[in-house]
RNA sequence: UCCUCGGUAGCUCAGUUGGCAGAGCAGCCGGCUGUUAACCGGCGGGCCGGAGGUUCGAGUCCUCCCCGAGGAGCCA
């Protein structure tokens, strides 16, 4: 007999099928014994009564949780059973039987032991709808890019220098020469926008920070991309675009998920169906320092001034044109006010932080050679990337988005750990 | 790096003024003909994070160390 899912079995109402999957849980009443099964793309319950099979009542009794077995049966419509339907069932063979109690119950559990049984806990209920949705995104984005004509065009993860200077970096022997995982595709997908028109990639990078918030992994993906012929207000256009697109898709394709998760995609729709607000950074300082929360003009935002705007706007709000002497170096001046960077920052609503990061970078060799001075770089280990203006310089605008954040936001997850596998956190390397 | 809160059974936690180490869940045994993290009865289960100190006596008080969580800064 071939096997169905249990995401399709409402098409098979009446009818016998097999299951294939892990014991989740079982429950028991006199001589009725409900063994709760999933497979990955949902959890259905299978019944039992005492007129089946002794054998298969046994197994039904004994089966400790996340066994995992086939399971034969009718499947009928039943509203006492979660999810609408169950399965009648008239057989059921063990595959592998565990000799020792699943380290995971259905009560609660710290976050500690959870993290450390992560290769376990990502079985548990609540896990498998995120992981759905963040397939759903970065399947959203990748298909936002391809209808636009991008290109795909891998940055490598292995690199010789910072892309920003500051922030710290994984150091790697490489060979004897030193190298370092990537913080960004970025430098590398200007050159190929030059070879290409529009590209992007979606790839890891890494961040060396001994960061420890809900907001922060070591490891994590950035969503980059890079336009020739694009400019500050074409680049924001774009990403407000990307945005609206991914939500929409997730909220569409990832109902169930969303549900699941008790997120309300209609505050998402509602969230991104009126153009995104745009604030300059120091109009976003007053609005800040105006809700009570202190900070100084020429400061970046902290956690609780993003909080503040993220609640003023209620959608995603763009902060553009912060000062240059707190950007990288790469990215182009505002001509009319020099000390200003073309550049915005996208901040989620809901208090999930900024979620892109983009701007015009600059496109003249003696302005780029100029920054990297004031950034107190070396242009050495730049050649290649000062070559891209020596040689048909155009202006072009590119950013980057958190996926991990973004997914954070649209499933409405606490905690960053929750929408990647195998989270990589501050000293926490296992599993 | 800094601040705050924790570490007691496999898990989640309680433990009074310093005086016999506890509960729920999980496991095992039994009961119940529709359970929804089922429920009811019984049984087994401990290096109280580590080291030192105070005391007749320390899970409890003091010192140091280790580990975890939450937050800050930095960022996406």
């Amino acid at each position: 007999m071939k096997s169905v899912y249990i995401a399709e079995l409402s098409r098979h109402v009446g009818s016998e099928v097999l299951l294939q999957g892990w014991l989740y849980n079982k429950r028991s009443s006199g001589k009725v014994r409900f063994v709760l099964v999933r497979d990955g793309t949902g959890l259905v319950q299978g019944v039992v009564t005492s007129d089946a099979d002794p054998t298969v009542f046994a197994l039904a009794d004994s089966l400790p949780q996340e066994a995992s077995l086939r399971m034969r049966g009718t499947v009928r419509a039943e509203p006492r059973a979660p999810g609408g339907v169950e399965v009648s069932v008239t057989h059921i063979e063990p595959v592998h039987v565990p000799a020792t109690p699943f380290p995971i119950g259905l009560k609660e559990h710290g976050t500690g032991f959870l993290m450390d049984h992560r290769h376990l806990w990502i079985r548990m209920r609540r896990q498998a709808p995120i992981l759905r949705i963040r397939d759903g995104v970065l399947w959203a984005i990748r298909s936002f890019f391809r209808e636009r004509g991008f290109v795909a065009t891998e940055s490598p993860v292995l690199v010789g220098t910072s892309v920003e200077g500051t922030t710290t970096l994984f150091p790697l022997d490489y060979f004897g020469a030193p190298a370092y995982l990537s913080q960004s595709g970025q430098l590398y997908l200007e050159a190929t926008c030059a070879a290409l028109g529009k590209v992007y990639w979606i790839g890891p990078v890494f961040r060396a920070e001994k960061s420890k918030t809900r907001r922060h992994l070591i490891e994590f993906w950035m969503a980059e991309a890079e336009q020739a012929f694009l400019d500050h207000d074409g680049n924001l256009a774009l990403q407000e675009a990307l945005v609206r697109h991914v939500v929409e898709a997730v909220a569409a394709e990832h109902s169930r998920d969303l549900a699941e998760l008790e997120r309300d995609s209609a505050v998402l729709l509602r969230a991104v169906a009126e153009p995104f607000p745009r604030v300059t950074y120091h109009e976003a300082v007053s609005l800040v320092q105006a809700a009570g929360v202190e900070m100084e003009a020429g400061d970046d935002f902290g956690a609780p001034a993003e909080d503040a705007l993220s609640q003023r706007f209620g959608r995603p709000v763009f902060v553009e044109r912060f000062p240059a002497a707190i950007k990288p170096f790469y990215m182009k001046r505002d001509p009319e006010q020099p000390d200003l960077a073309l550049c915005a920052d996208l901040i989620a609503p809901e208090g999930y932080g900024e979620i892109i990061g983009g701007s015009q970078r600059v496109d003249a060799e003696e302005e780029l050679l100029h920054q990297l001075d004031e950034a107190g770089l070396s242009g050495e280990p730049y050649r290649w990337y000062l070559d891209l203006r020596r040689w048909g310089a155009v202006p072009h605008s590119g950013f980057g988005l958190g996926v991990e954040r973004t997914i954070q936001w649209i499933a409405g997850i606490p905690h960053i750990r929750e929408t990647i596998p195998f989270p990589r956190t501050l000293d926490r390397l296992y599993p």
